[in-house]
RNA sequence: GCCCGCGUGGCGGAACUGGCAGACGCGCAGGACUUAAAAUCCUGUUGUAGCGAUACAGUACCGGUUCGAUUCCGGUCGCGGGCACCA
């Protein structure tokens, strides 16, 4: 009797050998292929099942591109490892954050390990380590002497759980992107990053990339470009003038009033006598709602200041009210308001009485009683002056340049994008390299000083003023400015998360460079990354900063192209099953539904939870773990053990039948992994396998068939792969052999299975020649179909190797 | 509110450019082997009716295009995701 499938024997062995002698090896001739994955936050509560998915994913990616091109591949890990968790768990129990990320990461490297994943641990980064982190500061200061971090005073969003500033990526609905705490406002001097700059590059150079739609999409509204012109309104009776912001300076003489943010600068001056006390009531309640209330409130409110601007073309009056729903950051926080052509202008209007003249016909007149503002930007205009009879999608393309030439505005262009707010009010980051002189004002640490290391602190806890903990260590805190020697003060400020994150896939190249971030010829060997595998929730934060600092860096130099990712992979999510309602729910240490990838490794195997990982459902949606599922997987796995086992050394001969089965698995394998169907490419496997186990029964199967299944499964199935196509015969890996092709003669059928329908609906199958002619193929149907067929026939249609159907008229 | 995606057996899911709906797997039922159980193997498994061949219905719902629709079009409902007063 054959040997039974023993995986832990087979795995214990194949991990041994892998170590003392790896199968990825770089020649210097090998074309390279980089395949990242997203690198964990080293968590304390270790990896479970959904953790495993993408590097499953991303590994067989891998080995199938060492299979198939022969490639180098570059498939590094390392840990994201500043960040809140650890300096929390430091707050509660007095351990260093370095000390417990130390252990977390022994111990998820242990559980990743199991993964038997191609991870070149030479190259392992990790974003606290002072060498890696002396980069992070050090692009930092490059970015500081390039005028794109900058110091501003100004209201930004404050986690008061975390205690620390937030960029606008980090909230999500007015909470907090990490705790969900309701973010408010709070007014600190913060360090920013000019993100704004690259807006354009940011948008435009999403066209040149392999990433999925959805992602493009998401991070293009975020950029949120578009067009339109600033208008300048004189303020009747005084000197000044409005600036406001408009995508549709067509509709300019439809403008009956003007709203100005509460924040505005001219809010308050415009209140007339009798309106101060509304005014300065409605800005005193605007400026203590929460960022939440804010948003909530869908009834507009607002208060009339008592002032009036003129629209510069017609010269009319409009009264000037503040309201909340116009926003103080975006434009000029002032706005022309159209109530005809605008829905939140219509509904302000409404509500507050004001005129509503329309100035663009729909379907050629105008609106009798207007229910709702009429926002198509199609129709003759109206009530317009001389813009009266022209296109409105027309003139809107060129009223900006007709605005800039009467001298009453200009053409702008306007983003949603916000600047990056850098700053972080905690102690678990990169110090930010800067000291502030009061005389030279902020001078960044001279680079051969860097890295500037994170002092140790008595205490973890945030000090009451919203400061850092960094604060209190007076001894480093207290320095000299690098510049001239003055007594100053070092920032106190920590990077946010992201900061290592940004950049970390050009370190892993170079890994170990003392003198540079990364050496001009690594960077043009190993770079960029050719495929990123990971979850969605970075489609926007992670991503586009990345995407930032990758341009930035090619700006300066250090790197030779523009994009970090040139492909992209989103893996959904494996959920548990909520254990009353059935709804699959994320897997949370609070919901217990947590499933720990080690004891299905040690009671199944590592082969087979891999396999399972993928057969779960397709690799790009959420899928729910069922524990029972792995069963079908670990008796394919057996079942295709032994199938070669017992066929190894039969010596059956290659037939026809064996060599098209062997073609067209392989084609089908080869396309459904190209396609990244990988749930259909394990399904594929289990169909092919019952095949030969049928072809077994029935004389054998020949050598060559085995020995391709077990090429094709490898990347899969590695430590199986390699153990079958040693019984083979081979004697290197097999992961050092070549991909096989297929045949497409050798696949093809002399006879095919047709459905014979009538008026559409199956009746019966025939069996005829790939190549019949349609007399022959509507014969052999006719035949099929015997009595069933009655009544006039109308219509005969063959479409060869689908169907016949024959249309009948009852008579 | 706007934008995007999705809706198929008891469950996870298949079905390439419109062409035999439910591949593959789980579960379940029956059988074989066994003193017995596990493991393994075989058979069946969308629903309704029928011993049966078979017939009819069926891919969220309503309608359309087509010889033919899970697939295309219009509308409705439900679920998930993104944005959320960006003028």
């Amino acid at each position: 009797m054959a040997i039974p499938y023993n995986h832990r024997e087979i795995e214990e062995k194949w991990r041994k050998q892998w170590e003392a002698e790896p199968v990825n090896v770089d020649d210097g001739k090998k074309p390279k292929y980089y395949c990242l994955d997203m690198f964990p936050y080293p968590s304390g509560n270790g990896l479970h099942v959904g953790h495993w998915r993408g590097y499953v994913i991303s590994d067989v990616w891998s080995r199938y591109k060492m299979l198939n091109g022969g490639h180098y591949i570059i498939h590094p890990m390392g840990w994201d490892a500043f960040g809140l968790p650890a300096e929390n768990y430091a707050i509660q129990h007095g351990v260093h954050p370095a000390v417990s990320t130390a252990q977390n990461v022994a111990n998820i490297k242990k559980q990743i390990n199991q993964i038997a994943a191609l991870y070149d641990w030479d190259r392992e980064v990790n974003t606290t380590d002072p060498e890696f982190y002396k980069w992070t500061q050090w692009i930092f200061v490059q970015m500081f002497k390039n005028g794109l971090a900058y110091q501003k005073e100004m209201p930004i969003n404050w986690c008061p759980s975390c205690k620390t500033g937030l960029a606008n990526e980090e909230v999500v609905n007015g909470k907090c992107e990490r705790c969900h705490s309701d973010v408010t406002k709070k007014n600190l001097n913060q360090w920013m990053l000019r993100i704004t700059k690259y807006a354009d590059r940011l948008l435009e150079d999403l066209d040149t990339l392999d990433w999925p739609e959805k992602v493009k999409k998401m991070q293009s509204e975020w950029i949120g470009r578009s067009y339109g012109a600033e208008v300048d309104f004189p303020i009747d009776g005084r000197d000044e003038k409005i600036t406001v912001y408009t995508t549709r300076p067509d509709t300019l003489h439809g403008a009956t009033f003007m709203v100005l943010s509460p924040e505005h600068a001219l809010a308050k001056s415009l209140a007339t006598p009798e309106n101060v006390e509304a005014v300065e009531k409605y800005i005193a309640e605007a400026a203590n709602k929460s960022n939440v209330d804010r948003m909530q409130s869908k009834e507009k409110t607002g208060v009339f200041t008592g002032s009036y601007a003129v629209n510069p073309l017609n010269k009319a009056l409009v009264p000037i009210w503040l309201s909340d729903y116009v926003l103080a950051d975006y434009g000029t926080g002032a706005i022309m308001c159209v109530p005809a052509h605008d829905d939140r202008d219509f509904e302000f209007a409404k509500k507050f009485d004001i005129p509503i003249i329309q100035v663009i016909a729909k379907d050629g007149k105008e609106i009798e009683d207007m229910t709702q503002a009429y926002t198509e930007a199609s129709g003759l205009m109206i009530n317009s002056g001389e813009w009266n009879g022209m296109e409105s999608s027309t003139l809107k393309q060129e009223a900006p340049m007709m605005i800039e030439k009467m001298g009453y505005g200009r053409k702008t262009t306007n983003y949603k994008l916000r600047d990056w707010v850098f700053s972080r009010q905690r102690y678990w980051g990169e110090p930010i390299p800067i000291v502030h002189c009061p005389e030279c004002g902020p001078v960044p640490v001279p680079e051969d000083q860097l890295p500037l290391l994170l002092p140790d602190v008595e205490s973890y806890q945030p000090t009451g003023t919203g400061e850092s903990p960094l604060a209190d260590i007076a001894d480093w805190v207290n320095t000299t400015c690098p510049c001239c020697g003055a007594p100053s003060k070092r920032e106190t400020n920590t990077m946010p998360q992201w900061a290592g994150s940004s950049w970390y896939f050009l370190r892993y190249v170079d890994s170990k460079n003392k003198d540079a971030l990364v050496s001009k010829e690594m960077a043009e060997k190993y770079l960029p990354v050719d495929m990123y595998i990971g979850g969605v929730e970075h489609a926007v934060l992670h991503l586009l900063y990345s995407r930032f600092y990758t341009k930035f860096l090619y700006d300066i130099g250090v790197v030779n192209f523009e994009e970090p990712f040139k492909k992209l992979f989103n893996q959904g999510m494996v959920c548990g099953r909520d254990k009353v309602t059935g709804a699959a729910t994320k897997m949370s240490k609070s919901l217990g539904n947590i499933v720990s990838p080690d004891d299905i490794v040690r009671d199944y195997g590592c082969d087979s939870l891999r396999l399972y990982e993928l057969f779960i459902g397709p690799p790009e949606l959420d899928s729910i773990w069922d524990d029972r599922g792995i069963d079908g997987i670990y008796r394919f796995i057996t079942k295709f053990w032994n199938l070669v086992m017992d066929n190894k050394d039969k010596g059956a001969a290659e037939t026809k039948e064996s060599v098209k089965l062997r073609n067209k698995m392989v084609y089908d394998i080869t396309q459904r992994l190209e396609s990244f169907s990988l749930n259909t490419v394990i399904s594929g496997f289990m169909e092919y396998n019952n095949k030969m186990i049928d072809m077994a029964k029935n004389g054998g199967v020949d050598k060559e068939t085995l020995k391709t299944a077990v090429v094709l499964l490898a990347p899969f199935a590695p430590h199986l792969g390699e153990e079958l196509w040693r019984e083979l015969g081979e004697t290197g890996s097999v992961f050092h052999t070549v991909w096989p092709s297929a045949d497409a003669s050798a696949m093809k059928d002399d006879e095919v299975e047709i459905a014979v329908q009538i008026n559409g609906k199956t009746k019966a199958v025939v069996t005829i020649g790939v190549d019949a002619s349609k007399e022959d193929a509507i014969a052999s149907a006719k035949e099929a179909l015997g009595s069933k067929l009655a009544g006039t026939i109308v219509k005969e249609i063959y479409v060869p190797k689908k169907i016949v159907n024959i249309v009948v008229k009852p008579n």
